[in-house]
DNA sequence: TAGATTGTTAATCGATTAACAATC
DNA sequence: TAGATTGTTAATCGATTAACAATC
C-alpha cells in the first residue's frame, strides 16, 4: 500500500468516527459533501484523501460500510490493538476505564505502577501491576501500544523499558518530549500544550475585538 | 502584535516547556540549537518561529528569562488562567487533580456534573457542583477556559452552554466534533485518533519489515 | 580577532483546493 | 436523459529549510 500523508491518516480517523456515526444511524451512502460538513473542510480534501484508499464512489457517493472497512483497514484496526497502560495515577486509571477505547477496539490488557500502595488496587476489570513485573508481562502478551502515564521525569524510562520490549508504537501523555528509535511511532498526547494553544487563541480574540 | 501561524504557536507551546527546563536547571542562555535538538527540529524553524516575539538573540544565543518571558506572553500566559471543567466522570476527575496545570498557570476554579450521585463528592480540593448551578456560576467567575469532559452525546450541549456564557475557549475531550460561533476557538484532544494514528504508523512500519 | 550564533530571505517542499471532465 | 457526485490535476497556498550576511 501506498505511503498516506500523515494529514490524511488525522483526517482519516475523523472520516472514520462520522461514517461509524452514519452507519449507526442505517445510512447506506455517505458523501464527500457529509464529511466534509461534519468535520468542516472541503469537498475535495474528502475526496483527495479517499483516492488512498482502494474505494469506488458513484453517483450516490461512497457505500458506507465499504468506507469504513477500507478506512478501519487503512488505520490498521481490522484486527484490534492490544493496549498497556504504564502508569495508575489518576490520569492513567482514567484512561484504563476509557469505555471509548474498547469500542474503537483497543483493548487495554494490563495497567502497571511503581508506587507499591497502588499495586493490586481494581481499576475496572484491571488490577493494578508492579512495573517489576511488567518485562515477563510484555514478553508474554506483546501488546500493540504503549500509553505512557507516568510523571515527566519517569516518562523517557517507561519509553525505554516499553521499546525494549518490542513494543509497536507509544502514546505519551506525560508532557516531556520523548525519544524512541525510528522504528517506533510515538504521538504526544499534550494535553498542556493543547490548553496554551487556547490560551494563544482566546489572547488574540480578545485584543482583536477590543 | 502580528497574526501567529497555528504551527508556530504549537511550537512555542514544546519552546516554553524546554526554556522552563532550562532555567530551573539554572542556564543563562538558550540556542537555537538546544531548543532544536530537544524536540527534533531544525535551527531554521526555531529561530524563524522566534522571530515572530520581540525577542533579540545574541552570539550566546537568547537570554533564558527574557524568552520565557516572550514566549509566556505570546500564548497569553501572562497573567493565568481559569479554567472549568464539565464532566466530573474518570476523565474530569483526573484532570481536575491534574497537578500539571496548576504549575503551567491553568487554575482549575470548578467540575461540574449532572448526575446527582457525583454531585458534591470531593475531587482533589474542589467538589463536584450540579449542572443546575453552572449559569450561575459561569457569571460571576468567569472562567477563560471550559473542558469538556462528558460522554460525547451530550458534548455539543455542554459547549453551548458554556458559549452562551461568553467562555473564551473549548478544550473538547468527548470524541465528537463541537461546533461553536468563530469567536470561540475550540481545541479538540482526539485520544482516540491519537491511538488510530499510532495504529496506522505500526502497521506501515510491519508491512515495511516484512 | 575568531568563532559562534542570529536574522532573513529565497528556494523548496508539501498540503489544500478549485475546477471540470468522467461517470453512473 | 438530467443531475449529482466522483476522480484527478493544475494552481494555489502555506510551511519549512538551506544558506549566508550580519552581529556580537
Amino acid at each position: 500500500m501506498e505511503r498516506i500523508p500523515p494529514p490524511v491518516v488525522k483526517r482519516f480517523s475523523y472520516y472514520l468516527s462520522c461514517v461509524d456515526e452514519c452507519v449507526e444511524e442505517g445510512k447506506d451512502w455517505i458523501s464527500s459533501r457529509d464529511i466534509a460538513e461534519s468535520i468542516g473542510i472541503t469537498t475535495s480534501t474528502v475526496r483527495y484523501d479517499i483516492s488512498f484508499l482502494d474505494v469506488d464512489g458513484t453517483r450516490n457517493g461512497y457505500r458506507a460500510v465499504t468506507l469504513r472497512e477500507a478506512l478501519s483497514k487503512a488505520l490498521g484496526l481490522d484486527k484490534g490493538r492490544k493496549v498497556v497502560i504504564v502508569g495508575a495515577g489518576n490520569l492513567g486509571r482514567a484512561l484504563a476505564q476509557h469505555e471509548e477505547f474498547e469500542e474503537c477496539g483497543f483493548h487495554i490488557c494490563g495497567i502497571f505502577d511503581i508506587d507499591p500502595s497502588l499495586v493490586g488496587k481494581k481499576v475496572g476489570r484491571l488490577k493494578v501491576r508492579s512495573m517489576k513485573s511488567i518485562s515477563a508481562f510484555l514478553r508474554k502478551e506483546r501488546p500493540d501500544i504503549g500509553v505512557i502515564a507516568v510523571p515527566a521525569e519517569s516518562a523517557q524510562e517507561a519509553a525505554d523499558i516499553l521499546v525494549e520490549h518490542g513494543i509497536g508504537g507509544i502514546l505519551n501523555m506525560a508532557s516531556t518530549h520523548i525519544i524512541t528509535p525510528p522504528t517506533v511511532p510515538v504521538v504526544h498526547a499534550r494535553i498542556v500544550a493543547s490548553m496554551r494553544e487556547l490560551s494563544c487563541a482566546i489572547r488574540l480574540q480578545r485584543t482583536e475585538e477590543s
